[in-house]
DNA sequence: TGGGTAATAGCCCATATGGGGGATGTCTGA
DNA sequence: TCAGACATCCCCCATATGGGCTATTACCCA
């Protein structure tokens, strides 16, 4: 844990480069707070992270290539446990529950007053979780929705049974052509199917989709 | 099983109209055989299954969309066990290992001439299994090299290292983008490394890369 | 030394994919 | 009866994907 009056050493991981100037000039005028580094990308983090270890990660979730959950997993898989504090555009419950599920230290709205950002990263640095006042209410559907499923945020049963079925076809690695032959409607209703499920999942491509499924049933065969 | 003096009843999936007229020509031309119909698609087929309750059905491998080994997996689903021959253009080991895996009852070539063609499905009718003669080098090495692997034609051991790192990275979801960036290489490179994965594994899309390494994962970690 | 394999990288091109809209009809529950 | 969810279909558009092909470098083995 940080001491109040010690020197709070940050990194910061965003993909547009005003945001990470941005919050560079904020987080650097205040006393107590020095960034250390901002990157777009994993390979100039991990260097940072090794060069400078610094006590706490600021990352924007929504990036390309990867996603700042993607980037975590890729560092707690590499033995890194830096706390992680989500600094977003997106007050999307999904990615709320996504990211804490992920064990993020954080999630913090762009707009929210800088002097409130500042605070909440002094919080975290002390030890404190620290989640936005306006993602409070959401936090409320999470739990409903989502803690009795065990915290697996790709529950099958939030897709309409449609959706499940054009899910089990794609996953069995069909195309959306194929799916659509399959089960005789439009290739533009199989799009549709498939912008719903990645939407509902949370998820970004197919192929997340599939291999989630696969080893969705995989787990309900083997131990169901 | 069908005696040689009754009529043989054949349906017929091609995706190209051509060789479906051709090889429909060729066979009714023949006294004994009758064929029922022509299709490139499934659902026609089911229908012509249901209706016609073929003998035998003959079928080619490359289809849009579907493949053959795709559609036959669905009739055996859906309680359909009507034999299956396979005639195509393909020579590849690979193919003609996963048809037999897949339970076909002959692998015809279609270069073969059009006499051998016509014995062949009678002999399949008759009962017999039917490998064209060009082929039977081919079983050899399948039965050196797949076997002992206990017929699963998707062994990851066929891949180099740094194939398995990018089929790992892909099956994780990322796109090929995401995975030269990861390991510090082109784009075009995981491209190349990707059409080689597909083809060694005899896969046409990432998206059953992905599925298959997730399932073979979970067997080595649940069973290993 | 030559030949094989692997990894790297590039090019062209057709199609698939994913995201953004909007639209319709049905059905169900409030 | 009206709102919402669902399934269906359509458009546009940027990017990703997969297949074909060539090429260079490095390395190992015969």
């Amino acid at each position: 844990m940080q001491e109040e009056n010690e020197l709070i050493r940050v990194a910061l991981v965003d993909d547009h480069s005003l945001c990470r100037r941005g919050l560079t000039e904020l987080l650097t005028q205040r006393y107590g707070i020095n960034v250390v580094g901002a990157t777009d990308n994993l390979a100039e983090l991990e260097k940072m992270l090794k060069a400078h270890k610094p006590d706490l990660l600021v990352m924007d979730l929504r990036m390309e290539p990867l996603d700042g959950l993607q980037i975590m997993e890729r560092l707690r898989k590499n033995g890194d446990d830096t706390p992680i504090v989500i600094l977003t555009m997106s007050d999307a419950e999904a990615d709320l529950a996504a990211a804490l599920r992920a064990g993020v230290r954080g999630y913090l709205l762009k707009d929210m007053a800088p002097d409130d950002v500042v605070d909440a990263i002094r919080r975290v640095a002390g030890g404190e979780m620290v989640v936005a006042p306006a993602m409070t209410m959401k936090m409320i559907g999470i739990l409903q929705n989502g803690e009795k499923e065990q915290g697996y945020q790709h529950s099958l049963k939030q897709l309409t049974e449609r959706e499940r079925e054009i899910l089990q076809l794609l996953a069995g690695g069909e195309s959306n052509k194929a799916i659509a032959m399959t089960l005789g409607i439009s290739n533009d209703t199989v799009k549709q199917h498939v912008r719903h499920i990645l939407n509902k999942l949370n998820l970004t491509s197919r192929v997340e989709a599939a291999v989630m499924y696969a080893v969705e049933q995989k787990n309900a065969h083997g131990r169901g």
